[in-house]
DNA sequence: TTACTTATTGTATTTTTTACTTTAAGTATT
DNA sequence: AATACTTAAAGTAAAAAATACAATAAGTAA
């Protein structure tokens, strides 16, 4: 891209080009769900700096890349993940953040529910692993910094809207969803309660299926319905636990 | 600063130095209020690219300036206006959205009460002024999305935040309270249900004065408490209408 | 003094939330 | 086959909150 210096006639320090000089990465914070803990992938660096150390799934953009293309490319890329929707949550863009210059990073968080799926490695990265997020390792970069961000948006979000149902597996039971969102805001709640509530909303699709492989009465599985969420939202409906 | 380009090993398509071209800016969106409806501060350009055209308060960020510092600077340097806590709200890249090079762009909003405030035009700027958000001019480069998109943060943010408060002078009624909240959530509310419920909240100092220069009885007068506003979310209390 | 306007308080009704209780439906054990 | 055990699912009474009005108060203006 040619950089017509022409334009600018006035109030920059240095010739237009010296403003050009920036680099720009994105930082994926994928959210994961297991056995009532809200978990985090993290990679392993194999390559300088913070050789070793683990961090977020980011890269740097390419001087021709969408943001977004950016964020689904090195998430594919370094997990295997597709067509997980992702959500830009905020720009961390300090003089020092970055030891080989300025780089300015976008943030992404995405919740998903194969938590069960194995991460591959890819050539810079030398292993792919979900952390409990009440015990991560030391992080690269500002990327500790990052996740606490992250994890705040998290928090905010699933309060006001259903975000929280993409940690499920696709059919779920209202225990499994309550227990959910009992890890994620962070108290409890009365079962027979919150069963009354969300039903409530119309939100949920009741399945003609139970939870198999339990040892006692199997609970009826629900679907999320997005189309009636969608739907409800536009007349003003507005998710609330 | 210097780009040792030893450190990245694999993966890349250029040599390091080639990404390290992006151009970054903030861009400010100062929303006011003035009887009953919500404006937004524009500047005029006097330069190339988009040379007349109505835009946002923004600008190129310095090699070495943090991105809230350029926010500040800038706002300042177009407007007069100082120490205003402005939030970031999203980052707008999209390959093309600058006829001039790669440049990124960090928006952050902000609320202010003096819509009287007069704004200097800078050097660059052929003029500054308030516009109703109902409406706007045609505006220079990708601004009238990031506009939108910082008219949504503002509606979703008011709802949950005591972010309003903002947009009124320090000292005001219970009424004018109700109406910037009918205008920035786009509907009405019962007068005495409104003031059971902001008063319940315990967020609110009643003053011992009333509006002056009014014709029929007048109301007493409140202020925002920021401090119990502080102590109540750190108990669990949001605000919510 | 009266009309008018907005402020402020009050109140009855409806709706929602909350805290429990009861019943149902399955598995596991004897 | 009876019983114990576990979780699902439905019900219910009391409390709290939201809502829709009504009544009264306190100013200004004529």
């Amino acid at each position: 891209m040619e950089i017509p210096s022409k334009y600018y006639i006035s109030d920059y320090k240095f010739p237009i080009d010296a403003y050009f000089v920036f680099g720009l990465s994105v930082d994926c914070v994928i959210f994961g769900y297991h056995e009532g803990e809200i978990k985090v992938l993290l990679v392993q660096r194999d390559v300088e700096p913070f050789k070793g150390h683990w961090a977020l799934i980011g890269d740097l953009v390419e001087p021709e890349q969408n943001l977004r293309d950016a964020a689904n490319n090195v998430l594919e890329k370094l997990t295997g993940l597709k067509n997980i929707y992702m959500k830009q949550f905020f720009t961390f863009g300090s003089v020092d953040r970055h030891p080989i210059g300025r780089v300015v990073t976008v943030g992404y968080f995405s919740l998903v529910n194969s938590i069960d799926y194995n991460p591959i490695a890819s050539s810079w990265a030398k292993s792919a692993q979900w952390f409990n997020i009440t015990d991560l390792p030391e992080l690269a970069f500002d990327h500790h910094n990052i996740l606490q961000k992250g994890i705040e948006t998290l928090k905010n979000e699933v309060r006001h809207k259903p975000t929280g149902f993409e940690l499920l597996p696709p059919k779920f039971t209202l225990l499994e969803l309550q227990l959910l969102y009992e890890a994620l805001l962070g108290y409890k709640f009365d079962k027979s309660n919150f069963r009354k509530k969300i039903l409530e909303m119309n939100i949920l699709k009741p399945l003609n299926e139970v939870k198999e492989n339990v040892s006692h009465r199997p609970a009826k599985l629900f679907q999320f319905d997005e189309k009636s969420y969608r739907a409800l939202e536009k007349e003003g409906f507005s998710f609330q636990l």
